[in-house]
Order: structure tokens, then C-alpha cells, then sequence
DNA sequence: CGGCAAGTGTAGCTTTGGCTACAAGATATA
DNA sequence: TATATCTTGTAGCCAAAGCTACACTTGCCG
């Protein structure tokens, strides 16, 4: 999934419907950083209230095995995002950081969103992980213009 | 990615947080069937208003090459959504129209909703294409009755 | 200090969804 | 008809995200 070097969104030239290409394409790789932005928020949350964020606190929440989690983790240190010392823990960069912060204020405002609109709170939570991986800047300025946050 | 199978959602028994595992289970979950979605949905938009959906004409929709639909095609047969002749077309089976009205249905409210609420044409279109495969039912029908079509 | 449970990490396998490259069928055109 | 072009299909490679199974630290407790 996700090849990042060669993706540019077709080859275009043709006149055909380079546009619907492009949209797909965008929802494609956006879900490709849905994952690491899970990790991120949820490592913020832990360090945040528990003082330590653990593998397999992370795999628990996440309802993976804690392979997989560390295996994830490892891509995050890849991606400068976070810092891991075996057996001690995982920390955020400043990039890190800087990229949950943003992860959380968009769920506020799209859960917020999704309840101003008349979701039940149970799906607004459930579904709301999964729709703001989706939301761009400019829907996400729209979402909270119509929240009264200008 | 995505193991069937074995994936309900934690082994439960700790009374940790299960309620924030399965929430991101079930979207990542969403997610895979989310591509089938966008093909069937696109062929049925395809055989609709051009009478035959190719597969090079599919890939090109999507912005993948046609080894990529072609794949993905066979997946579709597989999962009994799709029928396809070698140099004949693709077509969609009872089930595979079923979920197209379904996903179109879907789509059509997602985004009509998010102009509702203020977003940009271009920038609705662009996000439903993403959103739409997290919106639950209980999510969808709250959008309906929020654009006062009980 | 010894031992054992819990937590970490590694290896290896699977599926999905991309890609390129090449081969082969279908179509159109000279 | 013969050739050229377009479309299909196949094969093989890659990375991501999951899993299980096994090995190794840590840390606590007796």
C-alpha cells in the first residue's frame, strides 16, 4: 500500500477524468499517515497522563499484538516523529509533538461536528476516527466556521 | 494488511480500555473494504452511462495502472461482486449492484451534508471520496435527517 | 541472590495494493 | 492482408500492517 516516490497522480495528457483520479489517489495515500497519526495522538495521550508510553500499553489500545506495534513504532523513529530506547519507553520528537497536537484539535472539531449535526455521541467517537484521517484543511476550516469557531 | 480471520478486537478480559481498541479496529477494518467499494462504484457509474467498463478505463479513473485494477478486479470476482471474461469487460454481479446503490446512496448524502455545513464544492467532493467509508449507518441516517430527508 | 512473570524485541509468514516489464490478444488502418 | 497500436493479462518485486512463535531483558518478590 502506498508507494510514495512514484505517485504523482497519473500521467495525465489525456483529457480524460484526471480529476476523479486525483481525488482517489488523495484518499488513498492520506490513509497511508491515518496510522502514524494514530500512533502519535495516542502516545501524546499516554505521556500526557500515565507519564510513559509502552509498547504494549500502545498495542492494547490500538487492539494490536505488540509486535506490530513495535514494528510501527520503528517506522515512526524512521520518520523522525518519535524516539525509542530498547526497554525504555517511547518519547515524541518535536515533530512528533507538533503533528499530535494538530491530530487532536481535528478530532475535537470533527467529533464536535459530527454531534452538532445530530450523531449520537457512541458513533460520533467511533466514527470520527476514522473520517478525520479524510478531512482537509479547508473542510476543517468549514467544520469549525459552522461551529462558531471562527 | 487487514487479517480477517483473527481480528475481533482485543482478547477482552483486562479491563482496560477495550472500548477505544475496537473503535480503531473497526477503522481500520473500514478501510479495507473501502478500495472493493470505490470499484464497484465506479463500475457501476461506468456500464450506467458508457455501456462497458474496461479495465484500463477503470485504472485510469482510479489513477492505478491497469495491472493494479486488473488485481483488484480479480478480488472483486472472488469476493463474488464482479464478473469478468478475459478482453470482455467487467460486470457487476446482484451483490456487486446491490453495493454500488448502496455506496452511491451513501456518497450522495456525505457530501451533500458537508455542503450543508459550509465546505467549498471542490473540497466536498474531494473528502466524501475519503469519509464515506467511515460513515456508519447510525452516522448516515443522522445526516439524512439533518438534510430533512427523513 | 534466584527465579519467574511481564514486557520487549526479532524472525518469519500472510494479504493487500502498489509498480514495472514483458507477452499476448483485439482492432484499426494503410 | 499486414502492420501498427491499444488493451489485456501475467509475473515478479516492494512496503505496510497484521499475526504467531520464540528469545531475551527487567524488575520484583521471596
Amino acid at each position: 500500500m502506498a508507494n510514495s516516490p512514484p505517485r504523482a497522480a497519473a500521467p495525465a495528457a489525456l483529457p480524460a477524468e484526471p480529476t476523479q483520479a486525483s481525488r482517489f489517489g488523495k484518499a488513498r495515500t492520506a490513509q497511508s499517515g491515518a496510522l502514524l497519526e494514530d500512533y502519535v495522538e495516542l502516545i501524546a495521550d499516554l505521556l500526557a497522563d500515565g507519564g510513559e508510553a509502552r509498547p504494549t500499553d500502545i498495542a492494547r489500545r490500538l487492539g494490536v499484538t505488540h509486535a506490530t506495534a513495535i514494528k510501527t513504532i520503528g517506522r515512526l523513529k524512521r520518520e523522525g516523529l518519535a524516539v525509542a530506547k530498547p526497554y525504555r519507553g517511547v518519547f515524541l520528537t518535536e515533530a512528533g509533538e507538533k503533528l499530535a497536537l494538530r491530530v487532536r484539535a481535528r478530532h475535537r472539531v470533527v467529533v464536535d461536528l459530527l454531534l452538532a449535526v445530530g450523531v449520537p455521541m457512541e458513533s460520533a467517537e467511533s466514527d470520527a476516527e476514522g473520517i478525520e484521517h479524510h478531512v482537509s484543511d479547508v473542510t476543517l476550516a468549514a467544520f469549525a466556521r459552522f461551529l462558531g469557531r471562527t
